[in-house]
DNA sequence: TATTTGGTTGTTTTT
DNA sequence: CAACCAAATA
């Protein structure tokens, strides 16, 4: 679009983009609408502040959601520029915030070759936590440990903040979270790693801490630009706030319709609020939409003109009607998925000049992609899946990685306790506790303990030389990373543990798992550290490659892996979907209690973020749009009648064409055949299970379902008087939700108030 | 110490 | 219907 044109023009702009664009200091908001050219807004100024103004691009500093976005907003600041913007600051807050800490780590009492845990590592570690504070892992679930200890590190509440605030407290849950934060943070610190949070958490403290060390920065970075600005959270914005605060040159670009990560703590206050926080801000609304024909925005308005609390928006095109939406009611999972991907195939064949990267289907939770793989794995069609089973959260990758953490930093004692053992060395596990408890003791590092294994009495001899053998070879290997680049060590490291056997050994899983180990070395061979970290001087010589390769890894996301070039379906959930676009969507699983999440329901504030990502769905349409559901649908091992999402009955029915799958309409044309008698042979093998539970005897009508879904639940009204068989009788105080999800609070007599689950409470009323 | 088994648990969404 | 984990075995 751009070439290498310069100096950027703004005259194919139109006006709001053009006065965003030319804006030079000062705050200023950009309210983007889907679609609305923002990213050409933000790549555009940048270019203009360089060529235009004579900034040197290393006085700024763009914020992205997504490394692959960070790419591509380089990728064409550099057409644009017609040379690459040297030293500019392009990149996610957690890899900047990486950056920062690479060179200032010491300053906050790390080392600069930190590691950095990932989420999986790290409720390993508040495992490890709760354990040393005699907590049980099974009362207090280390995963809501982990979202109460991000949730405070997001508000930047420090350990000895949050234990003074909750150490005494009433409320058992966060008293122990007061007791395992300190730990954990320890532990971290102990093993030289920072977990995700930490990489916000810690350069705000580096700044709040170290005048001037801010101060240098700040001065730096003259031009600051956020992009995503309805998805940042408390954290994010004091790291914004504290940089641009002095100059005040801060354009951030978002869209409140599109905030979907409140449940992270993204909190839109931040969007909703900057004029109060950067006062004379300029405010900006791009509502004119660049993608979308007029019958999908229509939709998209209509879903999310629903919404109370929003800045009040409308998007238009001048684009034509185009196709109307699709809407497919099918049986269940199966017959969806293959409906899908039959009308994906029948699309191309007629030829509208479709491939297969024009579509992309989208849905609320990973779990549905399984069926859906299975319809494209079955009818041979391309696809490419978008998360779920995470490749570099996979054992085997995550157990190469291990040993190279532990190589880059050898007091990663994860690291250790994860591959001591992998392959067996006969090391188990109480050869480990003896280890640890010994270094513990003796007051040295893991892995110094190891090399000395000899030293500790109570092991095995076999134990002891499975060890020694084991920290001898990452002592080799550390002095081996010092000179050599990751692929080749990587390689180097996987042939001496046999490690390829070791896998296909393992079962039938074993050459998938190999092949992955050769595709990490793959992209390890063509890592190029430059990508990564920019050193205006060279890179200091105590980093190796290695360093930079595992940074690298450990905040790579599937969206930046997702190639838009590989001609294959894209598949993925809709919170992935933000900021791509595609010729043909589909939104499948329109079902009430998946999509909105039944437990959605609960706050209305819940079902205004789910209405926003169904709103950013619909918006990543370019000309047409499918929605689909199921009727029956497999749920957590047993099945689950559903009902079409009250979200698709706000898309006005003109806009929409209703269609049943073919297996639906031969389902009903055979029962009005045979007047009502719903016994047969016709039962397609799919219907075998539901029929065994003697379900699918009954007529398919919708109305059917929904009044079968609530016979056998009592009808609960607010001030009921109720019987629970432990918790003995109360009051009925809220209810909400319907179907499998009614969700009762009740205000026990003996025990006060307590959450229920209809569904499973058997309450009864009492008279 | 390693492997198998059986029971439990859970499904939002992710940097 | 997983995947994950603890206890029971080989």
């Amino acid at each position: 679009m751009f070439d290498s044109q310069t100096p950027p023009s703004v005259e194919s702009l139109n006006p709001e983009q053009q006065e965003a664009v030319t804006h030079l200091e000062g705050p200023i908001l950009v309210l983007a609408g889907a679609g609305s050219g923002k990213t050409r807004v933000l790549t555009t100024r940048v270019s203009r502040l360089i060529q235009n103004h004579g900034v040197p691009p290393d006085r700024i500093l763009a914020v992205t959601f997504t490394n692959k976005a960070a790419g591509e907003m380089r990728e064409r600041i550099r057409a644009q520029l017609g040379r690459d913007p040297v030293g500019a600051w392009i990149g996610t807050f957690h890899s900047l915030g990486a950056r920062l800490l690479r060179r200032h780590a010491d300053l906050v009492g790390w080392d600069s070759t930190f590691t950095i845990f990932d989420a999986e590592e790290s409720l390993r570690e508040i495992k490890r936590s709760l354990e040393r504070e005699e907590l049980d892992p099974k009362r207090w679930k280390p995963k809501a440990i982990r979202s109460a200890l991000s949730d405070a590190k997001n508000q930047l509440i420090s350990p000895k903040a949050f234990v003074d605030q909750h150490a005494d407290g009433f409320d058992i849950f966060l008293r122990n979270v007061a007791r395992v934060y300190p730990r954990y943070q320890a532990a971290l610190r102990d093993q030289n790693a920072f977990d995700f949070d930490d990489l916000l958490v810690k350069p705000v403290e580096l700044f709040q801490e170290h005048e001037s060390v801010l101060a240098r920065y700040r001065e730096r970075f003259a031009f600051i630009l956020v992009d995503e600005y309805q998805d940042t959270n408390h954290a994010q914005f004091r790291f914004v706030e504290l940089l641009a605060r002095g100059h005040e040159n801060l354009m951030v670009v978002g869209d409140d319709d599109q905030s979907i990560y409140g449940w992270r703590g993204a909190d839109v206050t931040n969007i909703l609020e900057f004029e109060q926080a950067f006062p004379g801000a300029h405010t900006v609304r791009l509502e004119q939409n660049y993608r979308s024909t007029s019958n999908i925005l229509a939709a998209a308005n209509q879903v999310i003109r629903r919404n109370l609390h929003r800045k009040e928006k409308t998007l238009r095109t001048e684009q034509e009607a185009g196709e109307r939406l699709t809407l497919v009611q099918c049986a269940d999972e199966r017959d969806e998925a293959g409906w899908i991907v039959e009308e994906i195939e029948t699309r191309i064949r007629e030829g509208d000049a479709d491939r297969y990267r024009d579509f992309a289907i989208l849905y609320r939770t990973n779990a549905q992609s399984r069926a859906l793989e299975d319809a494209f794995r079955r009818r041979g069609v391309p696809y490419q899946i978008v998360g779920g089973v995470r490749f570099y959260e996979r054992r085997e990758i995550q157990d190469v990685l291990a040993y190279l953490r532990l190589i880059s930093n050898p007091r990663d004692s994860a690291a250790l306790a994860r591959v001591v053992n992998v392959p067996r060395r006969g090391v188990g596990k109480t050869s480990q506790e003896r280890l640890v408890s010994w270094a513990i003791e003796e007051g040295v590092p893991l892995l110094e303990a190891a090399q000395r294994a000899d030293e500790v009495s109570e092991l095995h001899a076999g134990g002891v030389k499975g060890i020694q053998r084991f920290a001898e070879l990452i002592q080799r290997f550390s002095a081996r990373a010092a000179n050599l680049s990751v692929g080749p060590l990587m390689e180097e490291l996987v042939e001496e543990l046999d490690f390829l056997t070791h896998l296909r050994d393992e079962g039938p899983e074993g050459e998938d798992r190999a092949e992955n180990v050769k595709e990490l070395i793959a992209g390890a061979m063509d890592f190029d550290a430059e990508r990564v970290e920019v050193w205006e001087d060279g890179p200091p010589d105590h980093f190796t490659e290695l360093d930079l390769f595992l940074q690298h890894v450990a905040l790579i996301t599937d969206v930046d892996r997702h190639d838009p070039d590989s001609d294959a379906v894209t598949l993925m959930t809709l919170h992935n979907a933000k900021g791509l676009e595609f010729p043909v969507v589909f939104i499948a699983g329109l079902e009430d209690g998946l999509f909105p999440l039944g437990r959605a329901y609960d706050e209305p504030s819940q079902l205004e973020e789910e209405r926003r990502l169904f709103y950013v769905g619909i918006t990543r349409a370019k000309q047409k749009l499918f929605f689909s559901w199921a009727r029956e649908r497999r749920r957590a091992g047993d099945f689950t009648f559903g009902s079409l999402s009250s979200f698709v009955k706000d898309v006005p029915e003109e806009l929409l064409e209703e269609r049943r799958s073919p297996r639906l309409n031969r389902e009903k044309a055979a029962l009005s055949r045979r007047g009502g008698d719903e016994f047969g042979a016709g039962l397609r093998s799919a219907d075998r299970d539901s029929a065994s539970r003697g379900r699918s005897r009954r007529a398919p009508d919708p109305q059917a379902f929904e009044e079968d879904l609530n016979q056998d639940l009592p009808h609960l009204v607010k001030g009921e008087r109720v019987r629970h068989e432990t918790f003995g009788s109360g009051t009925v105080r809220e209810v909400s939700g319907f179907g499998r999800d009614l969700r009762i609070v009740v205000e026990f007599d003996a025990v006060g108030r307590k959450k229920l689950l209809a569904r499973y409470a058997r309450l009864e009323k009492e008279f």
